[in-house]
DNA sequence: TGAACAATTGAATAATTATTCAATTATATC
DNA sequence: GATATAATTGAATAATTATTCAATTGTTCA
């Protein structure tokens, strides 16, 4: 039997095609990026967040009375957040308050809530 | 020192605004429905496999080659795209060519492209 | 029918990551 | 300055999940 857990070089693959597609491909590093942004939404407790700042400006406690969870949880997902610059944050006195720190976030947010409704 | 380890409940909370957004939150069925789409964006395999997808039908063995991933590997995870309604299949004789399942999908690829370029 | 090929699948392992707990930082107020 | 509050952080644990390996299914063609 042949083993197949090697990567495809069987002689019956589209060469073509396949080279034709590998120069459209992006780069890795965009790669990354990109799917760096999916991941963080991909998280339930980070796509509730990101859902409820996409209604309002929020500051941690809010979040973690909204979501039911604790704080350092809202935070480090905050934190993540905030290096992917999903979401910024402005502090005012003693109180930080978090919101979407553009407008992709919330298109995905749109296109997710249309794929959801249809299917 | 007070514990920080609950959830706050702390008098602080902007009550008001908590429960108007609240109201406004998406079920709990469907925020898993779309963290579930994010999160298959959100793994490099699945979006190079989507992306891919994106400019051409291809089979599992061009998927392998194109991606320098097993062809067991690109299986299960097209398995999962499958299930997610994310892509489709058709096989035409022993050859089962993948494409993506509707627009959505793409719609999300771009905005994920267009949110890499400006950051 | 049997041999070869394309793809799928299940179980185990390896790697990743979300959450918790405890401690710490930053700000405001007495 | 001391105290309380809001938030952040690091380390450890628990849970999730991508990949590999081996076996199996479905199809074609000789």
């Amino acid at each position: 039997m042949a083993k197949n857990d090697e990567v495809c070089e069987i002689i019956y693959v589209d060469e073509k095609k396949v080279k034709k597609v590998q120069k459209e491909m992006l780069s890795e590093e965009d790669t990354e990026t990109i799917s760096g942004i999916f991941k963080a939404l991909g998280d339930l407790t980070r796509l509730k967040i990101l859902y409820a700042l996409s209604k309002e400006e929020l500051c941690v406690c809010d979040l973690s009375s909204l979501l039911g969870i604790t704080l350092s949880a809202i935070s480090h997902q905050l934190r993540i957040l905030r290096n992917l610059k999903l979401v910024k944050s402005k502090r005012r006195g003693k109180i930080v308050y978090y919101s979407l720190a553009n407008d992709h976030v919330l298109s995905l947010l749109h296109v997710g809530v249309k794929h959801a409704e249809e299917s």
